[in-house]
RNA sequence: UCGCAAGGGUAUAGGCCUUUCCAAAUUAAAGCGCUUAGGAAAGUCCGGACUCCAUGAAAAAACGGUGCCGGGUAACGCCCGGCGGGGGCAACCCCAGGGAAAGCGCCACAGAGAAUAGACUGCCUUCGUCUACGAAGGUGAUGGUGAAACGGUGCGGUAAGAGCGCACCGCGCGGCCGGAAACGGUCGUGGCGAGGCAAGCCCCACCGGGAGCAACGCCAAAUAGGAACCUCGCGGCGCAAGCCAGGGCCUUUUCAGCCCGAGAUGGUUCGGGUUGGCGGCUAGAGGAGCAUCGGCGACGACGCUUCGAGAUGAAUAGCCAUCCUGAGGUUCAUUCCUCAGACAGAAUCCGGCUUACAGGCUUUCCGCGCAU
RNA sequence: GCCGAUGUAGCUUAGCUGGUAGAGCAACGCAUUCGUAAUGCGUGGGUGGUAGGUUCAAGUCCUAUCAUCGGCA
């Protein structure tokens, strides 16, 4: 019980103290430019990521479902869950001036345990940044 | 007929509203403000609304669709009632169900013969002949083939036979009766001359201009080569009026109407390729409930109440615990644990159809079994 | 979202008006060769995407459905 909501107690201060703005990733050209750079797979999804290095502080994030994941009910309920994870996590974990796109997978990114997917998005980004 | 089984907590989720900051817009912040997915939102199979394109009119052609009759509806290929046909012991269910004497075409194989009938095997009479058999004529019942054989069954009749005659059934035609009609009933008559296929061409009746919200309108950024308009000027004949040509006006033809015209310079504007924003954008042939009236019914009329998504890399959720149902394990114990809870996600909006679907609820009828 | 097209053998495909579904490559067998390839001869292989309907008879006609591919700002 006190495992889980560490994320949830900590979140509050980091917000006040430094205000990541958080923005979605809407352009095809960004989702490509991402797409060269750095990924990082995990069991739950797959995770892309690309510094801008163009000064602005502003963090974007973006979700991708492609048609192998399933049916609108499923590529929706999965998009869903991963915009659910980069809330929680990317405040506190992110850096400046990175593009990070979130990739679904089948069956996983629907079903699997979110506690542990926290935790994957977190392992998954120490392996970007580094 | 209901339909993630129930409500709750939590957001730096979407939309709308209000307030604050501001010259204003945008942005930002706030509000215990309101609201946020379906019966199929699906398939895109029909019918509309709406928008744009086309100068107008009417018909014809072409193309496409529908197809018993009547009604409902904004409209429909939908729905309701009736008729006819088929299936079922029954309740009830199913049917693209106009025309085959307008014409063309097709009917493989088998079979004598597959559509103006014809004569393989046969049967009968006469003649020739000892018989076998042959010739002439009559006949179309029998045999076998096939999906289908030119009305069927029975009796009479005959040399053998045949609607040749009769009865019943079927079919056609005509009258009468019932019905709004499809159609049904009945009487007479014809003697049967017209087999099937129209989801083959076709004929008849009726309907349809084309494209679609990625329609369409507006704003902003950005760049090789083209098009239109204004100005000068303009096909052949003719002094001229005018006549003769040619092209265009989003299927073709006809009629009416309008426009254009060789070439050149300058000016103005547009489109072609790339990309973003705003409007269209959600209150409508509205839905649901109740009551009254009309109708067999679909539905209509009137009154009251209530509900009402508008996103655009696309919100409507993720997570948490409780609880319901089912399965498995466990336990003295429905005690505890684990897993699962259908089909499926609005994208301009409505009316239908079709397809997918866990489980539940309600009502009526039929058959069978058991019990009384 | 809207509009369109195509499903036939392992692969690529033909088949108009309904009447026993063919071709090329591949596969297998035999011949040829010391052996292989090439070549020659022969053989097998088809729920016609699926389900209904019309018809005596459906790859073909009609309806529904499934899958795949393409176009439109």
């Amino acid at each position: 019980m006190a495992g889980r909501n560490v994320p949830v107690a900590e979140t509050p201060p980091a917000v006040s103290v430094c205000p990541i703005v958080i923005e979605t990733l809407k352009k095809r050209a960004d989702f490509l430019r991402a797409a060269k750079a750095k990924r990082a797979g995990q069991p739950g999804f797959m995770l892309q990521a690309r510094s801008r290095d163009d000064g602005d502080a502003l963090v974007r994030v973006g979700f991708t479902c492609s048609k192998k994941v399933g049916n609108a009910v499923a590529r929706n309920r999965a998009k869903r869950r991963l915009r659910a994870l980069a809330h929680i996590i990317l405040p506190q974990a992110a850096k400046p001036g990175f593009d990070y796109v979130l990739i679904g997978r089948a069956v996983e990114t629907g079903s699997r345990d979110f506690k542990s997917m926290q935790e994957e998005l977190r392992h998954a980004l120490k392996k970007v940044h580094s």
